[in-house]
DNA sequence: CATGAATGAGCATTCATTCAT
DNA sequence: GATGAATGAATGCTCATTCAT
C-alpha cells in the first residue's frame, strides 16, 4: 500500500531491466517518470495527502533526485499541473478541424474534453483540485494553471464569440466571464460523470451541453437577448 | 497577520469590555465566534494552511476550547461548511417568491446567489475550496455539503424541468448532470467575479447567465433539441 | 462507551432518585462513590489510560468535585490503592481463626486471597498494576501500598517463620525476601487465574501453592536445608 | 536530569570524537544506541514518564530518527522489551550445562537470573514494569514479552515436571500456573533485592529459592502430596 | 455545595528539505 | 549522478488543573 510501482507509461523501466537497472537515465526520461508518478498521486490523493517520500518511492528513486529535478514539492506539483494542462489543451485543440463550422468545433471540442477526462482521469482531477478556487500557498500555481486554462478558454471563446453577431456582452470582463460559464458547466458535468464512473457515453454529456449552450448561443446570434425583469 | 482579532459579529465583546479578558461566554455565543473566525480563515487561506493555533488565536481563546466544541479540525471545518452551505441555501431560497414564474425564480435565484457571494465572500470561498472536486481526507465533508447543495440544485431543477415539455434529458443521471451544469456555470462566473473584486454589478452577471440559460431553456421548452452532428 | 454508569454498589443513587438527585450527598457517601468508580476504571484500564473527565463522568459529578475530595489524580489513585489494599488485608485477616494451626492458617489465607481476587478483580488488578515494580511518577504511591502489603506479608510471615525451627534464613533481609517469595508466587498464580477467567476453583490454586510451600516449609521445619552445590 | 549523555556501550563515540558532531553512523549502530538509551529510560522512569524528546536527547539525535527506525513510541518500547527479554533468556539459557542434573540446572538458572538482574537492572525493571499485570494500551506488548518469558518458563518447567513422578498437578492450566509460581517467587525476590541495592550476594537469594522450591519439589517427587484440610 | 468554562503545558507524530558520502 | 542519513519546525490533540459563578 505504500510502495506501489506504477505501470510506467513510458515503458522505459522494462528496457533496461538488466544490471544497474534504473540508474543513469537521461534527464528527460527521469523527468517524465517523476511527473508521471507525481501527477498520478497528486491527482488521486490531493496535494497535501501526498508526501515526497511517497513519490520518490513510487518512482523508485531517492528523494534528493526529486529536489534536483524540481526545486520543491510545490515546483513538482506546478510542473505536473503544467503538463496536465498542456495535455488537456492539446487534446481539445487537436479536435478542431480547420474548415469546420463553429457548431462542429464546439461539439468536437466538448467531445474531446470529455474523452480527455475519461482517458486521463487523474490528470483531470489534478487540474480540478488545484485550478478551482484554491487559495493560500497555491496562488502562484493556480494563476499558472489559470493561464493554461485561459488558453483553453480562448479556444472556445473564439468559436463562441464568432457567432454572436449581436453581442450581448457589455464589456471584456463579462465576455471572459461568459466563457468561464461555459467551462464551469462543462467541468461540473465532467466531475459528476467521473463520480459516476464515466459509464454513460461521452456523447450524451457533450450533447447535453450543446443543448444548453448552442441553442442559447444560436438564439443570441439571432439577436435575441434576455433583459432583467422589472420588479413588480 | 497572525493574531487579528475579528470584529465580533455578536457585539458582546463590546458590552463587557470592562470585565473583559477571560470572558465566560455562554456556549452558543462562543460557538458562533469560533465558527465565524474559522470560516473566515478556512475560506481565505484554505484548510491546510490554517492551524488550530491560528484559529484559537483569532477567536481569542485557547486551543482546547476548539476541541471541546468541535471534536477535531475536521469537525470544525465541517461545521463551518455546514453553516456556510445553510447560509447559501437560505439566501437563495429566500429569494423565491411564492407565485412567481420560473423565469422570475431563476432570475431572482441567480441574483440572490451572486449577492450572497459578494456579501459573504469567505463563506463562498470556503464552500468552493472544499465542495469542488476535492479528494482524500475530505470526502465525507464534501458529500455532506453536496447534500446541502443538492437541495439548491433541486430548487432550480424544478424550475428547469418544469419548462422542458419535450424533455431532452435521457435519464436521471443526465437530468442531475444538467442541473450541475447550471451550477457549474454560475459558480465559475462567481469565482471570476470575486477575483475581480465584485466591482461589476451582480445584475450583470445574473443577466449573462440568464442570457445563456433561459434563452436556451425556453427554446428547449419550445421543442427545439440539438442532435449530434453526423461525422462527414 | 464514554459514559457508562457503574452499577453503584452503594445503592445510594437509587434512594434519592426524586428531584435534585445526586446532589448534596453527605461527604463520606460521595467519597465512596468516587472511589468505587475510580478504582474500577484504574483497575481495568490502568492509571494513564483513565482521565479525570472519565471518572467524573462515570460518577455523575463534575471534575472540581474530584479535586475537592482528593487533591489530584495521583491522590485519588492513591486513595483507591489504599482502599483496595485494606480490602485485601481485611479479607485475608478475616480468614484466620484464632486457635488454628499454622498449616490451617496458611491454607485459609491462600484461599481467602484467591477468593478476594475473584470477588474484586479490578481491585486486585489495580493493586497489581501499581504495586509491582513501578517507577517514576508513582514511587510514593507504590511505597504507600507496599506498606499496606507489608502488613499482609507479616501476617503470613508469622505463620511461616513460626515453623522454621532450624532457621535457614541468615538475616532479616532474607527473611523478608522469603515472605515476598511466597507473595510473588501467589500473586503470579492469581494473575494467571484471572487471565483464564477464574474458572478453575480457587481451592485448586491454593492447594497447588500449599504443595509447593507447605511441603517445603515442613521439610525445612524438620531441619532439612538446601546448600549450594559445589562447582565441579 | 533531562539530557544526560549515556556512556555509549558501543564505544564508537570515543573513536571518532574528532569528526564527531552530526555523525553519520551506520544503521545497526544507531539502532543499538537508541535501544540502549530507550531501554534505560523506560526501565528507570516507566513508559509514560519518558518522552520521545527525552530519548532523542539522550541518544544525541533528533526525534525523527527514532521514528525512522522504530515506527512509534510503542514500537520503540516493544523493541526494547524484546531485546531485554532476549537478553534475560540468553543469560539464563547459557547457564544450563548439557549433562547436568535438574537440581544443578535449577540452581544455576536461579543464579544466572539473579546475576542478570544485578548486571542489567534497568533491563529487568523494564521487563517487570511491562510484563507484570499491566492493562490497557500495552496488552499487545505484554503478550509479546510473555511469549519470550514463556520459553524461560518452559526451561524450568521441564526441570520441575521431570521430577514430579507422582504428579500433583491436575491439568495443564495448573501445571503452567505452577511454573508461574516459581517465576513469581523469583521475580518478587529479585525486586526486593534490587530495592536493597543488590548488596547481598546473588547466591544467598538463589539458595533461599532452592530451599523453598527444591526441597518441596523433591518431596513431591518422593510422592508426598498436600491435600486440602477438612473443615472442622 | 457544585459546576460550566477555560487554559497552560506537553506530547506523539509528520514532512519538506538538506548534507556528506 | 545518486543516495542514505539526518533534522528543524510545525501541527493536531489531550489532560490535569483552576477560576468565576
Amino acid at each position: 500500500m505504500k510502495s506501489q510501482r506504477i505501470p510506467s507509461a513510458t515503458g522505459i523501466q522494462e528496457t533496461n531491466q538488466g544490471a544497474a537497472a534504473r540508474a543513469r537515465l537521461p534527464r528527460p526520461v527521469r523527468e517524465q517518470q517523476m511527473l508521471e508518478a507525481a501527477s498520478h498521486l497528486f491527482g488521486e490523493q490531493g496535494y497535501h495527502a501526498v508526501s515526497m517520500d511517497q513519490i520518490a518511492d513510487v518512482v523508485g528513486i531517492s528523494k534528493p533526485m526529486l529536489y534536483a529535478y524540481f526545486d520543491s514539492k510545490e515546483g513538482l506539483c506546478a510542473a505536473c499541473l503544467k503538463r496536465a494542462g498542456a495535455d488537456a489543451i492539446n487534446a481539445i485543440s487537436a479536435s478542431y478541424e480547420p474548415g469546420s463550422t463553429p457548431e462542429q468545433s464546439l461539439w468536437s471540442g466538448f467531445l474531446a474534453f470529455f474523452q480527455f477526462v475519461k482517458g486521463a482521469p487523474s490528470s483531470w482531477k489534478l487540474i480540478r483540485s488545484q485550478a478551482s478556487y484554491d487559495v493560500g500557498i497555491f496562488q502562484e500555481m493556480v494563476s499558472e494553471i489559470h493561464d493554461d486554462l485561459r488558453s483553453v478558454v480562448q479556444e472556445i471563446e473564439k468559436v463562441a464569440s464568432r457567432e454572436t453577431a449581436a453581442d450581448p456582452f457589455a464589456d471584456d470582463e463579462l465576455r471572459v466571464a461568459a466563457s468561464w460559464a461555459l467551462f464551469g458547466a462543462a467541468f461540473a458535468m465532467a466531475d459528476r460523470w467521473l463520480e459516476n464512473g464515466c459509464e454513460s457515453p461521452a456523447e450524451d454529456y457533450a450533447t447535453e451541453l450543446m443543448n444548453f449552450f448552442w441553442i442559447g448561443i444560436r438564439s443570441m446570434a439571432d439577436g435575441e437577448t434576455w433583459k432583467p425583469l422589472k420588479e413588480a
